[in-house]
DNA sequence: GGGAGTGATGAATCGAGGA
DNA sequence: ATCCTCGATTCATCACTCC
């Protein structure tokens, strides 16, 4: 069974290209060229931030940079840096989808520049996501402190991208019910997960933990999309999509990395369904007119309903509008008009008697939606 | 007065001059041309954030954010901005000691732009240290993960410069005997902390907290140092340098802080020598997710979980959430809801299967913290 | 006086969908 | 694109009231 089947299985959209769910060889900017425009849901970039530029970094002209003594060569391999980060961002941001994401991680070293450069391109930063990290490297000469995070940039493809996924319930109901702050706590890459060649060496210098990947991808995508990694390296994006039923598409030069990651990805068995499904919480659920609520019988019409302290009252009418007083609308409209707010849940804010107390209409809603699911709706 | 005797006196103990532990009021770059070149030793900057906020957000209670949504905050363009960081920056540069450091505090709005040019300055980053709030404002709409965390910029003044000061010991021993790291957990200011005026509002929209800068000037100043203060608002530079035995120079524009910032100095006890060497942090008990048990590789996705009787099972998804039946969610909230309770602890309730017997999740959160507190959470 | 309950608030770049 | 309506959404801490 191919990847590729495997996969489209547990998609929604069911997307199919041949370039899915496999490593373009390449130099980022010409690999990301060869992909169509608007393609990709996800973006998750783990850039080279070697500064010692051993080969990486060019000039706009192409020329090459000289290694890096003083001052003056640092401040050519930094326009050389940011000249390198322009492009592939560019190149990146003309194949994400208008409502796609993008993660950028990174160190000190590199991540202002990142950042600065996403934000000139017209990036829109959601949040900088820090990862803590348990087990970091000493700093073994003591004169700073221990270097013990790194930072992700989190940024929409523009300002006004509103439609973006992000799995809040999910987030909080996985965080003990409170929401998911931007500091995570994980360990570094390390025993049975770190890729190794037969000398027992580390066959990528910074591979990422299939952990923190995972929560980048629950957290920002659906299953079914399409996650690209353009520094794919040891293909920690592309395992972890796979195991959490999303496609992947890496961008990679170095074969050797190609070959441990086609090897890593092949062993990885997505998981099922029932473990993928994610929570969603109210704003997922179907809509209910209120009106739907006198079609039904659970309300009738001249009845009163009540805010939760009895202050306020209104009258329920025949068309599923309220009145109270001389004001007269949506149950949401009376709400906000009583208290003297701009906008009110009507729903959460009104109740009505039964039982000699006073119950929210939202339970109402509750079994009107029983009844639609019943219904095949 | 002369530039030579005064740096003459600063170089060594005992400084003099009249610009001392006092505040120049006006423009920022202005203030700092009119002080001697190399005079100090330590520069804490907090400057506008640039914070692009459109139109009002309202909580949940329907009550309204207080925004920052003050003048000087506000800037014509990403542009302007650099510009103002460009030359404020260069004019610190100035005045620092080829030996001293400087501190930005910022967030993701403006950090990165701060921290490019710092680089392009030539300025050589020491440390990026993250300031996690034990009590960060939440999301209220739900759209993001809560920011909860402020980023700041260590660095010296030239890539060469190895003398800087960096009390590597002191911060060790303030951190059990283990290296202090580069994130910091401290609440933001409130309470009695927090500068009020007669009417009970906050005289400044962003004062820093107290313990934050004690970590600063005590990790990277010596007793008898000159601290400067480029932005100094409610002065908590100037109170924690006085505090710690260090001199403090602020420049500030707005009278009405220049005026709370002396009247909060001039209550300021300086502590005695004993009484600094003692000073260590507290913590607090720190957090653990659900979800961070998968991420630690404690519990599998797929795995089942079981109340101690075995009469309700759920099974453990990728996303740290629970399935019981057509049940999901937390594990308090799927915990609750077999049960048919309104609320249940999970962490006591749910068991995992080891060794053929039950062993509650509590145990695996046990352990879980373990790793937590190594990592200074 | 203490404990419970209510309310206020902090550097915020904080909708979605149909007509 | 624009307008309009529906209706979803908060954590930790501190101050204050009430009994």
């Amino acid at each position: 069974m191919s990847v590729l089947r495997l996969i489209d299985d547990l998609s929604h959209a069911a997307p199919s290209a041949d370039w899915l769910d496999t490593i373009l060889k390449g130099d980022c900017v010409a690999a990301l060229e060869r992909l169509p425009e608007k393609s990709v849901d996800v973006i998750f970039a783990d850039p080279p931030y070697n500064l010692q530029l051993d080969g990486d970094l060019h000039r706009p002209d192409q020329s090459k940079v000289d290694a890096v003594d003083d001052a003056w060569d640092q401040f050519e391999s930094f326009q050389a840096y940011d000249a390198f980060t322009r492009a592939w961002l560019l190149a990146a941001r003309r194949v994400l989808k208008p409502n796609g994401t993008i993660w950028v991680i990174g160190s000190y070293h590199n991540i202002f520049r990142v950042g600065a450069t996403m934000q000139d391109l017209g990036f829109w930063i959601l949040n900088d996501v820090v990862w803590r990290k348990t087990n970091p490297m000493p700093n073994f000469r003591g004169r700073r402190f221990q270097n013990a995070h790194e930072t992700m940039i989190w940024a929409s493809r523009d300002p006004k991208a509103k439609g973006y996924t992000f799995n809040y319930e999910a987030m909080k109901a996985a965080n003990d019910d409170v929401q998911m702050r931007s500091d995570w706590l994980f360990p570094i890459c390390t025993g049975a997960e770190r890729l190794k060649d037969e000398n027992g060496d580390k066959i990528h210098p910074t591979q990422k933990p299939e952990a923190l990947l995972a929560r980048v991808l629950l957290s920002s995508s659906k299953p079914g999309d399409v996650v690209l990694d353009p520094f794919f390296g040891s293909g920690t994006t592309g395992a972890v999509a796979k195991r959490l039923g999303r496609h992947f598409v890496g961008v990679e030069r170095e074969q050797s990395y190609i070959d441990a990651a086609l090897e890593r990805i092949a062993h990885v068995r997505p998981l099922g369904e029932a473990e993928l499904s994610v929570m969603t919480g109210k704003r997922a659920e179907p809509r209910v007119a209120f009106v739907s609520l006198l079609d039904n019988g659970l309300i009738k019409p001249g009845s009163m309903l009540f805010d939760a302290k009895r202050k306020w009252s209104a009258q329920v009418r025949a068309d599923g509008t309220l009145a109270s007083g001389d004001v007269s609308g949506s149950i949401h409209r009376v709400g906000a008009a009583v208290q003297g707010f701009d906008a009110c849940n009507g729903w959460t804010f009104w109740h009505y008697e039964r039982n000699g107390g006073l119950t929210p209409i939202d339970e109402l809603r509750r079994i009107a939606r029983l009844g639609m699911e019943r219904a095949g709706a």
